[in-house]
DNA sequence: CTTCAGGTTGGCCCT
DNA sequence: CAGGGCCAACCTGAA
C-alpha cells in the first residue's frame, strides 16, 4: 500500500468535500495534485478566464499550507478525479481511463459535482430523466437526502504523503497569469466575484448568517434589477467547484433546523434541485444543447439575423430594460436569474425570432456560472422548446422591469447615456418628445439605439408561429408503430412490468 | 385507453 | 393597488 496517486482537478476547485482527492491521499506516500489548462480555455470570456486563474491560485495556496503543490506525472499507480457528466468530458475521461489502465494505474472516480449520481436518479425513475420539477423531487424523496459531504484533508491525512520537491515548480508549472494566456487586463471591470474556495466558503458563511433571509428565501420574489445582487451568487462558485453543493445543502439544512422555513421549488434548497434537474436531464437526453436531435426539444423554424444577434449580444436592442441586463453581463460576468429569463425571451420566442442556441453560446462566453447543463436546459425552458410549454407568456420588455424597479435605477446605473431621462421614459425612452430627449442629453437613434422591433406586434406573430411549430411536433414512433402493430405494444408492457417488478411487488 | 390537474417566477385590463 | 378574469390552450404525469 505504497501508492503515487495524481489528483486531477477539472471542475471540484476545491479541497472541503472532495471525496476523489481524499482517495488519492489513502495509502499513498506521494501525490501530484494535477490541474490542465485547456487550450480551449482561450475561447472563454475574459470574467470566466479571471475567475479560473483566481480558483486556481487560491487552490494552490492552499495545497501548500498541505505542503503540496499543483503539479504533473511519475511512477504514478492511481490516478483519482471527479466524475464529470458533460458528453465530452466523458469522452475525455473513458479514453484517460482505458490509458491509465494500458499502463497499470487504478483509476478512482467519485461523484462529488451533483447532489446525487445524476445516473442513479435516472435509474430510479425507470431509465428516463425526470421531465418536471415535482417528478424529480418524488424520486430524490424516495432516494434520501444527498450524501454528507466528507471532510477536507487535513496536515494529519498528508502525514505520510509527499509531493516531491520541484525546484522550477514556479516556471514550469505555476499557475499562467492573465497576460499569459494572452488576455489585456485592461479591458475587465473591477472583480466583483473573485475565483477560489476561500472566498466561496467566505460569502457561503455571510449568506448563512442571515438566517431569517435564508428561511423566507422565495427565489421569484427576488429582483432580477436591484443595483446589488437580491440573490447568493454563489453560482459561479459552484459552477467550478469552488463550493460544494452538498456542503451547501447541508448548511442550508443546519440553517433550517427546527424553523419554519420556504420550501422547493422557490427556496434554496430549491435552486440546488433545478441544479440537479437540468444536470439530470443532461445526462439521460442526448444532444441536450442543441435542438436537432434533441427527443425533447420542440423543432422551431427560428431566423438566422445576424444583425439583430448582434444587437442583442452588444446591448443595442433600443430596449433599456434588455441593454442594461446584457451590459451588466458583459461587464460583470453575472446576472439575476429572471433578468436572464427576460433577455432569452427576448432573444427567441418572444422577439427576435433567434435559436436558443445562438444565446447558448453568448451565455456560455459571458457568464461566470456558464454551467453546460443549466445553461442548455434554461434556455431551452425559456424558449418554450422544453420543459416550459405555456408560449403565450411573454415576457414584456418594457413592464417586466417595472415591477422591482419603479423608476429604473438599474437602467441608469448600466447605461448612463440614459440617466437623465425622466421616469416616465426611462423604459421606453423612443415615446418621449423630442424636447425631453433634448433636456436629457440624448437624441433616441443617435446617442441611443431606436427599438429594433415593435414588441406589441411582433410577440403576437411570434406565439402564432409557436403555435404551428407545437402543432408541427411529430408523434413519437414508438408509439405509432404501437397503435398500429398490437404486438408491438405488447412487447412494450411487458419490459415495462419486468422494470416496475419491485413496485408491483407489494400489491 | 381517456381524463384531468398542475406547471418556480406573464401581461393586461378591470374592479 | 391587490386581486380576479382573461388571453389561448401548451405539456407531463398521475389516476
Amino acid at each position: 500500500m505504497s501508492h503515487i496517486s495524481i489528483h486531477w482537478f477539472r471542475k471540484g476547485l476545491r479541497l472541503h468535500d472532495n471525496p476523489a482527492l481524499m482517495a488519492a491521499l489513502q495509502g499513498c506516500v506521494e501525490i501530484y495534485p494535477l490541474f490542465v489548462l485547456d487550450p480551449s480555455e482561450k475561447l472563454a470570456g475574459i470574467n470566466s478566464c479571471r475567475f479560473l486563474l483566481g480558483s486556481l491560485k487560491d487552490l494552490d495556496c492552499s495545497l501548500q499550507k498541505l505542503n503540496s503543490r499543483l503539479f504533473q506525472k511519475w511512477k504514478v499507480t492511481r490516478l483519482t478525479f471527479e466524475s464529470d457528466t458533460e458528453p465530452d468530458s466523458v469522452d475525455r475521461d473513458r479514453r484517460v481511463e482505458k490509458l491509465a489502465k494500458e499502463h497499470d494505474v487504478e483509476v478512482i472516480q467519485k461523484v462529488s459535482h451533483t447532489l446525487y449520481d445524476t445516473e442513479r436518479v435516472i435509474e430510479k425513475n425507470n431509465g428516463k430523466p425526470p421531465l418536471t420539477f415535482n417528478r424529480l423531487q418524488t424520486v430524490l424523496q424516495a432516494m434520501g437526502p444527498p450524501e454528507k459531504p466528507v471532510p477536507s484533508p487535513s496536515l494529519e491525512d498528508m502525514k505520510s504523503v509527499q509531493t516531491t520537491g520541484w525546484k522550477k515548480h514556479e516556471e514550469e508549472y505555476g499557475v499562467p497569469t492573465f497576460e499569459e494566456l494572452g488576455k489585456d487586463p485592461q479591458s475587465v471591470g473591477s472583480e466583483l466575484y473573485p475565483g477560489g474556495e476561500q472566498e466561496a466558503l467566505r460569502r457561503l458563511d455571510e449568506h448563512m448568517k442571515r438566517t431569517g433571509w435564508v428561511c423566507n428565501f422565495q427565489k421569484p420574489e427576488t429582483s432580477p434589477n436591484a443595483l446589488n445582487p437580491s440573490t447568493t451568487v454563489l453560482s459561479p462558485y459552484i459552477r467550478y467547484g469552488c463550493l460544494s453543493a452538498r456542503t451547501f445543502w447541508w448548511r442550508l439544512t443546519d440553517v433550517y433546523r427546527g424553523k419554519k422555513h420556504s420550501q422547493p421549488p422557490v427556496s434554496l434548497h430549491g435552486q440546488l434541485l433545478w441544479r440537479e434537474f437540468f444536470y439530470t436531464a443532461s445526462v439521460g437526453i442526448p444532444n441536450f444543447n442543441r435542438m436537432k436531435g434533441n427527443s425533447v426539444c420542440v423543432q422551431v423554424d427560428w431566423d438566422s439575423k445576424p444583425e439583430l444577434l448582434a444587437a442583442w449580444r452588444e446591448a443595442r436592442t433600443g430596449f433599456p430594460f434588455i441593454d442594461a441586463i446584457m451590459t451588466q453581463l458583459r461587464q460583470e460576468g453575472w446576472i439575476h436569474h429572471l433578468a436572464r429569463h427576460a433577455v432569452a425571451c427576448f432573444l427567441t420566442r418572444g422577439d427576435l425570432w433567434i435559436s436558443w442556441e445562438e444565446g447558448q453560446q453568448v451565455f456560455e462566453e459571458l457568464l461566470l456560472d456558464g454551467d453546460w447543463a443549466l445553461n442548455a436546459g434554461n434556455w431551452q425552458w425559456l424558449s418554450a422548446s422544453a420543459f416550459f410549454h405555456q408560449y403565450f407568456r411573454v415576457y414584456s420588455p418594457i413592464a417586466f422591469g417595472k415591477k422591482t424597479d419603479k423608476h429604473g435605477e438599474y437602467i441608469k446605473k448600466y447605461l448612463p447615456i440614459l440617466k437623465k431621462f425622466p421616469t416616465e421614459y426611462i423604459y421606453e425612452p423612443w415615446k418621449a418628445p423630442r424636447s425631453i430627449q433634448e433636456r436629457a442629453g440624448c437624441i433616441v437613434g443617435k446617442d441611443y439605439p431606436c427599438p429594433i422591433v415593435n414588441h406589441e406586434v411582433i410577440s403576437k406573430e411570434n406565439i402564432k408561429r409557436m403555435k404551428l411549430a407545437y402543432s408541427k411536433r411529430s408523434p413519437d414512433p414508438s408509439e405509432s408503430k404501437g397503435k398500429v402493430k398490437g404486438e408491438k405494444r405488447k412487447a412494450v408492457s411487458v419490459i415495462d412490468m419486468l422494470t416496475k417488478k419491485k413496485k408491483a411487488g407489494p400489491y
